[in-house]
DNA sequence: GAACTTGCTGAATTG
DNA sequence: CAGCAAGTTC
């Protein structure tokens, strides 16, 4: 088979440069999933590579399966020995280090257990408690993601206590948190997710041996988004390729959406820095969307700063309009978009849908609406199926099973099913397992003999557990994966607790339960790994691993839907404070972020997308009013197609834009001319744009090279509202949150006139817009 | 010891 | 509004 002949000039260059370092910018769409593909197949059937010589990482294990499974589509006609290793980041170390963590001479064991974020956050829970720190003011998810972040960029307890200011009180709680937290996980030879990177990072410094080893292995090394690597990944890189230089990275800076995560965009920017003699590749042609998509992610994200720069370009037609619809409130938009769906579904049966949301919690509405119209979908995120209760309850017992002194696992089920084992007897197994500085299994065995102060019944209990325990390790020395997953369902009470409850309930958990054992199944039967790396699979198994490429309708986040694409997709929710979120607003970096995130999210449609806001949307509880998204408004307005009921945003900003730059400098196209507004009948968008106008300018525009642009625009604002835009630098300019005393927290939506006598139009939720005369209406700055 | 009630606090994105 | 911890009752 030619593995050429279906590529473009680029990617053939980025498939046939296998010596050096190679940066491949791949931009949305450009086939760079092909490109890494094709030059795995080519390493092995043109370079007479050797399959074992290649090591290719990715972030997800969907995207290494699917990579897997296209390399060996590619070469079905060569016989291969070996298979190249297709891995993610995570699973690698735990590869790495289940061989060679001993080397790491830090105690811990090759039978080390995986804590995922829900176990460390536990960890972390018990160890604010057990400081004695109040847990309602140090909230342990947040302890565990300092912590966590700490570790990402490098610190230990040590290195983080010393780096501590002695006045910061809660940052000298959690380094205490830290510094215990740590203790816990070696003495329970237990690793987090951060620690597979640091450890392996720190045993490939450490062992002269491990590293060479791994060098002579990996000669050719290739990272699938490579904008999302993090220090240690990097550092990790570096150690592999030490001996030889043949690492190619491809990645998009402009997809770059992991920054929180610890993710290091300059990475690939400085990539070539880093590895001199770096060749480097540009795919710009979009084989996936419309021109107008495409012009439309482009609009957005040229107005970031820290970007390499490329232009994706398409011959693919200009496709229809993106349709913009603006929602009363929430609910209005989710039965929007399940009646669209319901229609594009009708016209073209087979074609497949996203709805793309910036926050898992706005799945509910949707969940509800395309339910109530009988569409069935695909939810990725939530809860995924090793986080339910009753999965990790089973992989609890079988951790326990490989190692009972694994106290996480052991305080997760010594109760569940309930058995007897009540909160008094809980806290005795602390404080004796503290006392004789023992686990808690070693201490269950010595209550479980009898003794002073222990009830009959506490003692049968405990006896109960300690024998149902002992059993399963019995069974997981002998019987493959899927017996002792059935042992820890049936010998533990669980099935048949279940049962007992006669719920529906309770049979889709069972359900859940036949599931795993299916799993289990499959394991046996396709790998020879067993129990161990059944456990390992399941813990390092992640959201987007869940998504079905076959399924109509598919809710999820922007940031699972990267590397998808979809005919159809909706973007909802793109509200000020949501779509960019408000964590992000008062922080460039984080800003930019968010905008390559709605690149992201624009550029996974091919040949529909759909735009939506609400008016109103529900917030703990509370109805508050919501206004546009400015990535809106950095879309090209004309390549848009209103849909909303009355008035809109669009229809307004779209009126109010025309004698502005923005509308000269789209000149090009003739769309949307027919939809002139006059704007006068539009009351509350009127005032929407208003406010747009206002902060464009305040913002500065789009870009920094038209400040005199800038400044006739604000001129021609000013003389054609009768606006004195930041003129009075004492007053609340349009776009400030103020507080009334008597209708509380409001938004700045206008200003009329100068100095104190100015009249300011205020919205505030619950009692709509009040015009109110700034000298007396005792606001003050929210 | 278990099941139920109340009252509080807090959700951004994920391997 | 929801999920969780502490408090209450059987």
């Amino acid at each position: 088979m030619d593995l050429l002949s279906d590529l473009n000039e680029q990617q053939r260059i980025a498939v046939t440069t296998t010596e050096g370092p190679l940066l491949i910018l791949a931009g949305a769409g450009s086939g760079k999933t092909r490109v890494i593909t094709h030059r795995i197949a080519y390493l092995i059937a043109e370079r007479d590579v050797p399959p074992s010589n290649i090591l290719a990482v990715t972030f997800t294990n969907k995207a290494a399966q699917e990579m897997r499974e296209r390399v060996e589509k590619l070469l079905s006609d060569v016989r291969l020995q070996s298979a190249p290793l297709v891995s993610t980041f995570h699973s690698l170390c735990v590869r790495l280090l289940r061989r060679d963590i001993a080397g790491l001479e830090e105690g811990y064991t090759r039978s080390f257990t995986i804590y995922d974020q829900d176990d460390s956050v536990r960890v972390t829970k018990a160890c604010v408690k057990d400081l004695g720190f109040d847990e309602a003011r140090l909230s342990a998810r947040q302890v565990q993601s300092q912590i966590s972040h700490a570790k990402n960029s490098g610190l230990d307890a040590e290195l983080y206590a010393a780096r501590v200011e002695s006045h910061d009180e809660k940052r000298a709680a959690i380094a205490r948190v830290f510094r215990l937290y740590e203790e816990r996980l070696r003495s329970n030879n237990a690793l987090d997710f951060d620690d597979l990177l640091i450890k392996t990072v720190r045993l490939l410094r450490k062992s002269d041996d491990v590293r060479e080893r791994y060098n002579d292995r990996f000669r050719f090394i290739l990272v699938d988004e490579y904008q999302d690597t993090n220090s240690l990944q990097f550092a990790l890189i570096r150690l592999l390729t030490q001996k030889q230089q043949n690492i190619c990275v491809v990645g998009d800076d402009d997809q770059s959406v992991y920054g929180w995560r610890g993710a290091d965009i300059t990475n690939i920017l400085n990539f070539e820095e880093q590895y001199p003699n770096t060749q480097v590749i540009r795919l710009e042609q979009n084989y996936r969307s419309t021109q107008n998509i495409l012009d439309a992610a482009g609009s957005v994200v040229k107005n970031n700063t820290e970007r390499k720069g490329k232009t994706l370009w398409t011959s693919n037609p200009s496709g229809d309009l993106l349709r913009y619809y603006q929602a009363l409130n929430a609910e209005v938009e989710a039965r929007f978009v399940a009646a669209r769906i319901e229609e594009h579904l009708r016209l073209e049966p087979k074609t497949r849908a996203a709805v793309l949301y910036r926050t898992n919690s706005q799945s509910r509405l949707f969940e509800e609406a395309l339910r109530r119209a009988g569409i069935a979908y695909n939810i990725v995120g939530g809860f995924s199926f090793y986080e339910r209760a009753e999965v990790r309850d089973i992989v609890s017992y079988l951790k326990l099973a490989l190692n009972p002194h694994d106290s996480i696992a052991l305080m997760r089920v010594i109760n569940s099913p309930p058995r007897g084992i009540g909160k008094q007897t809980l806290d005795e197994i602390e404080r004796r397992a503290k006392d004789y500085a023992v686990s808690h299994w070693e201490t269950i065995a010595i209550m479980a003999e009898g003794g002073e102060r222990l009830a009959a019944r506490t003692v049968a209990a405990l006896k109960n557990f300690h024998q149902i325990i002992t059993k399963l390790v019995e069974a997981s020395g002998r019987e493959p994966a899927s017996e002792v997953v059935k042992a820890a369902i049936l010998d533990t009470g669980y099935a048949n607790t279940l049962k007992a409850e006669n719920s529906d309930e309770a049979e889709a958990r069972l359900e859940n339960l036949q599931e795993l054992v299916n799993a289990a199944v499959d394991y046996d039967n396709e790998e020879a790994g067993g129990l161990r790396e059944f456990i390992d699979a399941a813990a390092l198994s992640s959201d987007t691993d869940q998504y079905k490429g076959d399924a109509h309708v598919t809710l999820l986040t922007v940031h699972s839907a990267k590397g998808l694409e979809f005919p159809v997709v909706f973007i909802v929710g793109m509200e000020d404070g949501l779509f960019p979120h408000a964590r992000s607003a008062s922080d460039k970096a984080a800003l930019e972020e968010e905008r390559r995130l709605a690149y992201v999210a624009i550029t996974r449609a091919e040949k529909y997308l759909y735009v939506t806001h609400a008016m109103k949307r529900r917030v703990y509880g509370e109805e508050l009013a919501s206004e546009p998204s400015q990535f809106l408004n950095e879309m090209p307005l004309e390549i848009m197609e209103d849909l909303s009921r009355g008035a809109s945003w669009l229809s307004f900003a779209r009126g109010s834009s025309r004698l502005e730059s923005r509308q000269a400098a789209r000149a090009l196209s003739g769309a949307g001319d027919s939809k002139r507004h006059t704007g006068k009948t539009y009351d509350s968008a009127e005032s929407i744009a208003e406010f747009f106008r206002q902060r464009s300018q305040q913002v500065g525009g789009s870009s920094a090279s038209a400040p005199a642009k800038a400044t006739t625009q604000k001129a021609r604002a000013a003389s054609a509202s009768n606006n004195s835009p930041s003129s009075s630098a004492s007053g609340f300019v349009p776009g400030t949150h103020v507080r009334h005393p008597k209708y509380g927290r409001g938004l700045v939506l206008r200003r009329e006139g100068s100095d104190d006598s100015a009249k300011l139009t205020v919205s505030f939720p619950g009692f709509g817009q009040k015009k109110l005369i700034e000298k007396y209406a005792g606001l003050e700055k929210a």
